[in-house]
RNA sequence: GCUCCGGUAGUGUAGCUCGGCCAAUCAUUUGGGACUCUCACUCCCAAGACUGGGGUUCAAAUCCCCACCGGAGCACCA
C-alpha cells in the first residue's frame, strides 16, 4: 500500500478516537465528583475519563472533589479516598486538584445563610410525607412564608444541635407551583447525628448534594459539567441558586444509563454486601467492574480510555459488552505477553516409548525473545477438556513437544509417534505440562481453574503472560501456589 | 400521575447544527478464507441499520407533527 494511503487510514482512526468538541468561551475547567463510598467502578471510569479528556483537549483544569456529604446512608469509606487517586493516576487521569466536600461544611453554611438572609432559603419543621403531599398538591407550607430573621433563628438553632434528625431541613425556594414536581422547593440542608469517617462529629447539619455541588463548582470554576442524566434534574433546581447569588451556570450535558452485559447490575453498596458475606474476595476480585480489579487481571488503562472515548457521551442508554474492552486489551497485551502452559483439571497421560526430551517452546509466537525449555521423560499433564475429545487411534501432537498416538483412554496411554511435523493439522494440537511443574490457581469471572503449569510462569510474577489455548492472565502471586487473574480469552 | 431526555446493523459509534457528496463511517461481533506447532495475533472477504406514520421540499437519517418504544427525576441518597 501507498504510504500515504497508510497515512491516511491512521488520520482516520486518530479522528474516531476524538470526543466531540466543547463549547468553550473561556478556558476548560473539568471535574468528577464521586462520593468515596467505595472504589471507583467502571461506570465512574467513564466520568473520570471523558472529563480528564475534555481538560486535556483544551489544555484545561481536571478537578478530582469528593462529595462525601452523606455520613449515614451513603457513608464514605476512608481507604476509598486514595483509591481514587491512585486509579485516576492509573487511568492516566492525574487531577491537578484535589478538594474534599467535608472539609469546607463552613462555606457551604456561609451560603446558606446568605441565602436565608435573601429570603430564598427557609427552614422547614414538616414531616417528609407532609411536605410531599403538600408538594404535589402545589401548595407551600406553612414555614415558607417565615420571615427572614425567623428562619436565621431556626437555622442557628439548626446548627447548635436543638433538633432532631428528622426534625428539621432548610429548603431552597424555587417556584411551589412549577409544573415539574422534581424542582419544587428542594432540600438543602438536613440533620445527621452520625458521626462523619472523616471529619467525625464536627457537625450535624450536612449539605445534600444539590447543594454542595452548587457552591463547590462555582466556587472552583467549574466551566463545562458531563455526567450521567440521572442527575439532568439537579442542574434545574441548581439554577434556582444560581440566579439568586448571581452566578453564570457551568455549561452541561449527560450520557444515559450504561449496563455492562457481563456484570448486570452491581451497585456500590450491592457489592459491599455481597463482599462481607463473603461472597467474593475483596474490591478487587476479578468477578468485580471495579478499576482496582481490571488492573489486577491486566486490563491496560489505555484499553479502558480508548473503551470510553469510543462509547461517547451521547444521551442514549446503552448496553455494552465488555469484549469490545477485551478485544481492545487484546491489542496491546499480544506483542507483551509470553506463552506458557497451563493445564486445569489436569489427567496424566502415560506415554511408551517416548525418549527423554527437552521442549523448546517460543516464549512468542511473532517476537523472537528465546524459548522456554521444558524437559519431559515419559509422562505428562493434559487438559480434562482435551482428553474428553481424544478416540481411540487417534494421532495428536503435543505442542512444541512431539506427536503422540492415543492407545487407551480410561487409563489415559499413548504411544511415542515421532516428530513428524506434517501430520499437524487443526485441531490435533494440544497443550501440556509436565508431571513436575508448579500449581498454579487462577481465578476467572465464571470460576476458578486449578491445575499445573510449566515452571517458567514462577518468573513473571506481575506480568501479564498468555496461557496457550486459555487466555491471557495477570500473575497476582508467586508462593507454593501461583495465584492467577484471569484477564480474557 | 406530573416533568424531562433519547431512539442509526447483534453491540457501541460517525453523520443530524447549515437537507443533496449517505445505496450511510469506524470499531466490535458473527460467518468464510489465508498464515501459524495456541481456539491467540496478523491479513483478506462477507454479513448486518436510519422505530413507524404523516407533512415540508426538486431532494429528508438530517427540518416539522403524531404515534410507538426505551430511560431518568418527582428522597431529610449520591
Amino acid at each position: 500500500m501507498a504510504p500515504e494511503l497508510i497515512e491516511k487510514l491512521h488520520e482516520k482512526r486518530e479522528k474516531e478516537r476524538r470526543l466531540p468538541e466543547l463549547d468553550v468561551t473561556d478556558g476548560v475547567v473539568m471535574r468528577i465528583a464521586p462520593n468515596p463510598n467505595g472504589p471507583s467502578t467502571l461506570g465512574i471510569a467513564r466520568g473520570i475519563i471523558i472529563n480528564h479528556e475534555y481538560a486535556r483537549m483544551y489544555n484545561g483544569k481536571f478537578i478530582l472533589r469528593f462529595d462525601d456529604t452523606d455520613p449515614k446512608i451513603k457513608r464514605p469509606m476512608l481507604e476509598a479516598y486514595a483509591w481514587y487517586e491512585e486509579d485516576c493516576e492509573w487511568l492516566g487521569a492525574k487531577p491537578d486538584e484535589i478538594v474534599i466536600a467535608s472539609d469546607r461544611v463552613d462555606r457551604y453554611y456561609e451560603y446558606a445563610e446568605k441565602l436565608i438572609k435573601m429570603g430564598k432559603a427557609y427552614v422547614c419543621f414538616c414531616a417528609q410525607k407532609v411536605f410531599k403531599r403538600l408538594k404535589d398538591s402545589k401548595k407551600a407550607c406553612p414555614h415558607r412564608e417565615q420571615s427572614a430573621e425567623g428562619n436565621l433563628e431556626s437555622w442557628k438553632k439548626m446548627l447548635a444541635g436543638e433538633y432532631d434528625e428528622g426534625g428539621a431541613v432548610l429548603r431552597i425556594k424555587t417556584d411551589i407551583k412549577h409544573k415539574d414536581p422534581a424542582l419544587r422547593d428542594w432540600v438543602a440542608f438536613r440533620i445527621i447525628k452520625t458521626a462523619h469517617p472523616r471529619v467525625g462529629d464536627k457537625y450535624q447539619v450536612w449539605p445534600m448534594l444539590d447543594f454542595e455541588s452548587a457552591i463547590e463548582d462555582h466556587l472552583l470554576g467549574i466551566t463545562h459539567i458531563i455526567r450521567g442524566k440521572d442527575l439532568m434534574d439537579s442542574e434545574k433546581r441548581q439554577k434556582f441558586m444560581y440566579e439568586y447569588l448571581g452566578w453564570e451556570y457551568p455549561k452541561t450535558s449527560h450520557w444515559g444509563r450504561i449496563k455492562i452485559h457481563e456484570f448486570g447490575k452491581l451497585s456500590t453498596s450491592g457489592m459491599k454486601k455481597a463482599i462481607e458475606k463473603g461472597l467474593y474476595e475483596g474490591w478487587d476480585d476479578p468477578r468485580l467492574p471495579t478499576i482496582r480489579s481490571f488492573r489486577r487481571r491486566g486490563i491496560q488503562p489505555d484499553a479502558i480510555r480508548n473503551f470510553m472515548i469510543d462509547l461517547g457521551v451521547s444521551g442514549t442508554d446503552i448496553a455494552v459488552s465488555m469484549d469490545t474492552l477485551y478485544a481492545e486489551n487484546r491489542k496491546r497485551i499480544d506483542p507483551m505477553a509470553n506463552r506458557y502452559f497451563f493445564v486445569h483439571d489436569p489427567v496424566r497421560l502415560t506415554i511408551k516409548n517416548a525418549p527423554p526430551t527437552v521442549a523448546k517452546a517460543p516464549l512468542h509466537p511473532n517476537i523472537d525473545r528465546g524459548v522456554r525449555k521444558i524437559f519431559v521423560q515419559g509422562d505428562v499433564f493434559v487438559c480434562k477438556e482435551d482428553v474428553e475429545r481424544m478416540k481411540r487411534g487417534e494421532i495428536l501432537r503435543l505442542k512444541d513437544l512431539y506427536n503422540i498416538k492415543i492407545t487407551s483412554l480410561k487409563p489415559l496411554k499413548a504411544e511415542y509417534m515421532g516428530n513428524d511435523l506434517s501430520i499437524i493439522r487443526k485441531g490435533a494440537i494440544i497443550h501440556w505440562a509436565p508431571v513436575d511443574g508448579v500449581k498454579v490457581e487462577v481465578l476467572a469471572p465464571d470460576r476458578e481453574y486449578k491445575g499445573i503449569g510449566e515452571e517458567g510462569i514462577k518468573s513473571e510474577p506481575d506480568n501479564v503472560v498468555q496461557f496457550e489455548r486459555f487466555g491471557f492472565v495477570k500473575i497476582d502471586s508467586v508462593n507454593d501456589v501461583i495465584r492467577v487473574y484471569f484477564a480474557h480469552k
